[in-house]
DNA sequence: GGAACAATTCGCTGGACGCCGAAATATGCT
DNA sequence: AGCATATTTCGGCGTCCAGCGAATTGTTCC
């Protein structure tokens, strides 16, 4: 009947508990994959999808595909301000438990995405390793230098024998809680592989979160010049 | 699990088309009785009822009883702030004018959002700064130039006092109506301030519609070239 | 090639809720 | 008092849609 614009669509968009529960999660500024979206939301994937669907149309969130995974982000910065300025109308803010934010936290830190490390330890790895020249991005791969092969070989990293597998050698991942790439791939996985059997990292079972140990922390910064908080 | 704030609560109830049209009406600040609101958002008077009792109960509109009348109007300044800022979200302004009701069509026309002059108005004197070289735009804040800073003083705008403030002096602010920018910030709101000093605007108490008077329309073309219709 | 996993699409169901008709309450007018 | 108007409450009806199970597509790993 009324010839108004049509604002509730899109607030009815935003005003669903699932939705703006995920919409809230983005507002970090990380990308996240559908699959952790629907996690967190704590509904199962199939309804994530169809959400995320709607809000990617309705122009609220893009994607970005990365293999396997769809990484979802907030696709503009009004979205984000609407949002922000929902916070002032909420009822105050209930605190998340303590258990989660650690969890969250060390997620943070250093953990392993399937087969590679991830986290700000990843995203720092890679940084330190095409400063040093060892590593160059070349699309979604890696190309590693002879300088990288020469520094992996030195820790015991078996490059040639990598090269040889049908696997693909190096690839970029995309980080969700750096929103930055990192290595994957076969390098990626026999670093990782390495790296443990060193003792430098320790992974908790049950787990993605890794654990980098006062061994670790020296030979880290011994070859890469990587200083670790 | 949902240890998020309850965003979905308040903003559901916003989002319902028939509440929204009634929340638009009264962001021009005035007091409706129900059943006015009911007839202009093209409801019955008994869903109108119910709509309002829970807009009142959520804190976004009060009531005052006057005689067999009870009038409605927007609860606080956080609650328009907030519609203001949703608004934003809505999609790209369709077919105009179906049958727009009068107050949303004043909204257009002129209105403060916060503080400062948004609207057709405030799209139109941002475009004027900008034309005549007394305004740059730069990232999210503008720049005013030696032109702009006499031009606004010739008019009684104290700028270096501006300046010296806490406040961002001016900034870029995106218009719900116009999806254009205007000022915003200390300038923005200086601005109001001097044109209603002027007797050039007159703002309805409590309310965000504007009134452009006749002196203002000439002043505004004398000092702008702005030609309102 | 086959298994495992991420993500999507489809079909269905149960609950939520906007809407109105009818009736009730409250105020004002004559 | 009697009638008209303003608003609210109650009961039901119809619709919308979030949710999940099952099946499909696409990618990675062995």
């Amino acid at each position: 009947m009324s010839g108004q614009p049509d604002f509730s669509s899109v607030l009815s968009l935003i005003a669903e508990p699932s939705r703006v529960a995920m919409l809230v999660e983005l507002m970090e500024g990380t990308m996240l994959p559908a699959g952790e979206l629907a996690r967190r939301a704590g509904i199962t994937a199939q309804t994530a999808s169809g959400h995320l669907s709607l809000l990617a149309q309705a122009g609220l969130v893009k994607v970005e595909a990365q293999g396997r995974h769809r990484y979802y982000r907030l696709a503009s910065e009004p979205a984000a301000n609407a949002l922000e300025a929902l916070l002032v109308l909420a009822p105050p803010t209930k605190v998340r438990s303590l258990r989660e934010s650690d969890a969250l936290r060390r997620l943070r830190k250093a953990r392993t995405c399937y087969d590679h490390v991830a986290g700000e330890l990843g995203v720092a790895l890679e940084e330190a390793l095409r400063t040093r020249g060892a590593l160059v991005l070349d699309g979604r791969n890696y190309v590693l230098t002879g300088t990288g092969e020469e520094l992996l070989s030195e820790l015991g990293v078996n490059v040639p024998a990598l090269r040889s597998t049908r696997r693909a050698f190096a690839r970029t991942c995309l980080d969700w809680s750096e929103r930055r790439y990192h290595v994957a791939g076969a390098l990626g996985a026999a670093v990782a592989t390495q790296f443990t059997e060193l003792g430098w990292l320790q992974r908790i079972p049950g787990g993605r979160a890794l654990c980098v140990t006062q061994t670790g922390r020296e030979g880290l910064e011994g070859a890469f010049g990587l200083r670790l908080d």
